[in-house]
DNA sequence: CTGAAAGCGCTTACAG
DNA sequence: CTGAAAGCGCTTACAG
């Protein structure tokens, strides 16, 4: 272990004691403009850093917040880390990152990240939380430090940041129509998902709004996979009705759909429109661009981060955000087009 | 704050001191029989988790380890972050993330986390660390603790785990000799990046070793993004002597190089055989499947974690492992063919 | 505005 | 095999 310089030491230099070396340190205000010179110099000529692990213990205060997400693998969540990041180091804390099958791994429960001092709140990006985790969090003392976002668990009592999945449903649902297509199906998320079951009952109310024919095969189970994306493009081209226009929900759906058409020979838009939601950064990219419903991954995460953060430093139950919205928007590129 | 038990609690329940308690869950080989009995049911009772800040603050670790990345969003990173948490989260260390440019941004020091007893050892994937920064790891008493992994600093002593870049470069350029192609262009990565070098001189060196011509405007400038394969593509189609084939120094310079080229009705590999680095996830999924030399980014972060753990353990010098190579393979898919 | 003192919850020589 | 005691490095009422 390296020597480094304590408190202790800053004040026998500064020649003051512990006490005030402290509070010049959290709250200068509070001592004498000499003493603050002095503790400074102090501080300088000793090279010292705060040592965490004792104030934490003093504290009571991880000073630190846990993501969690299902895949650390899943490149939808890395902008959100971003944002969240960006938030907590801000405001002096560290991010700490597990995925949920990693904790189950490890035998550890979810719950004791928050029990045992490790982190003060926790960010959970993962919907498909095991029944009883969810169970066992929201009975815990400290649920109130628990936030979803994105992804949420129905039924439970979690604070959440959300996007608006029902009215980007509905702007693309719009956007097809305007277009002039009558005909469209929905790839759907995984069985069980909020984000796919929200999206695809937001498509059925509004394409029945729209007075639409929705035929039951036109709903096409999917994932938010780019091979389920291919998968759904077979099965696309093996109907006898081919829908003109797919709104897929994900773009990686999307893309899947794409790529197994174009090696079929289909040209997306000229035989069908095809659509994404999430608008990740290939989505500008991909041939073609694809027309998607924007997610703001970034303010997602900063937003999850504020509202975590106002709960870990509220002691009261007071009058805390409870759910965020985050605004969708359509963006319109080239793989959607009128219907021939 | 919500109460938990602590050790007394535990102690008091089982009739025992707290050292006891410590020691049954620590060490329980050197207690008793019916003093493990009892502790265990006294830990059970009381539903006792141990506070980590506490045991910090006593055993002078932080349990956790801070990955440095250069840009959170970047999806390149996530499968090397999941490769690291496993090691760690087995260990029972937790993971840090946080990006340079945020760290930079918040007025810290990159040290200071070593030195506040935020983490225990670092492993950096920013190559293009500030020189000053560099100075300054370098010379902290905590060097031995950190570990740069994928991409390194010239000149640095750090311990690292790299890739085979050369080999990797070797095997591209053999493969397309292989398929009959004589005219082979590069695009590179970013300037100054470390990996880019390694990547341009070995192609150099192999283009040279095969009595290959390789002309100047054949080294196409770029870095590792789309937009850069992109332009790399407007480049080629400018070209008198169009080349054959074209190596790419990441798999996102050859999907914006692809890309490109489809927008200007060229057909890869018929036209142009074009191949990656890095072997990304979407790689196969391509439009053609793509070429690419791949990189097991799951091993490259565990054998990085494994190694800084060593490192943060052990407290002497002892013969610890100091540069690790991680062994890359050519993955052949359908973007690269015989020329016509 | 400042200091003496207690204490956060552990671990670990030391003694028995 | 077990316990009493010290101490890791802070912060914060309390008293002055």
């Amino acid at each position: 272990m390296v020597k480094t310089s304590t408190l202790q030491d800053v004040a026998r230099v500064a020649k003051v004691s512990t006490a005030t070396v402290s509070r010049t340190l959290s709250n200068p205000d509070v001592v004498s403009e000499s003493t603050r010179r002095r503790v400074s110099e102090a501080v300088k000529v000793t090279g010292y850093r705060i040592n965490r692990a004792a104030r934490n213990l003093r504290t009571q205060r991880a000073h630190s917040v846990l993501v969690l997400l299902p895949d650390l693998t899943n490149p939808f969540f890395s902008t959100i880390l971003e944002g969240i990041s960006r938030h907590l180091s801000q405001q002096g804390y560290s991010m700490l990152i597990a995925s949920t099958e990693q904790v189950h791994a490890s035998g550890e429960r979810l719950i004791d990240y928050l029990d045992d001092a490790r982190a003060d709140g926790m960010i959970v990006l993962d919907g498909g939380l095991d029944p009883d985790v969810v169970e066992m969090l929201e009975n815990a003392p400290q649920a109130k430090r628990i936030l979803f976002a994105c992804e949420w668990v129905d039924g439970a009592t979690f604070a959440s940041v959300r996007c608006q999945n029902r009215q980007g449903t509905r702007a693309a649902v719009n956007h097809l129509f305007d277009l002039g297509h009558r005909n469209i199906a929905h790839v759907t998320g995984p069985v069980g998902n909020v984000l796919m079951q929200a999206r695809k009952d937001a498509f059925v109310d509004e394409t029945k709004k729209l007075g639409l024919i929705l035929r039951p095969e036109w709903l096409i189970a999917g994932d938010f996979s780019l091979a389920a994306g291919c998968l759904a493009a077979q099965a696309w081209i093996a109907m006898h009705n081919r829908p003109t226009a797919v709104f897929c929900a994900s773009d990686q759906l999307a893309m899947g759909f794409i790529s197994e058409l174009s090696r079929h020979d289909f040209k997306v838009p000229k035989d069908v429109s095809v659509m994404g939601f999430d608008d990740i950064d290939l989505a500008e990219q991909f041939i073609p661009p694809l027309t998607s419903v924007r997610q703001d991954r970034l303010l997602i995460g900063e937003t999850a981060a504020k509202m975590l953060m106002a709960r870990v430093k509220t002691p009261g139950d007071d009058q805390l955000e409870h759910a965020a919205v985050i605004p969708v928007s359509l963006v319109t590129r080239e793989s959607t087009a009128a219907p021939k």
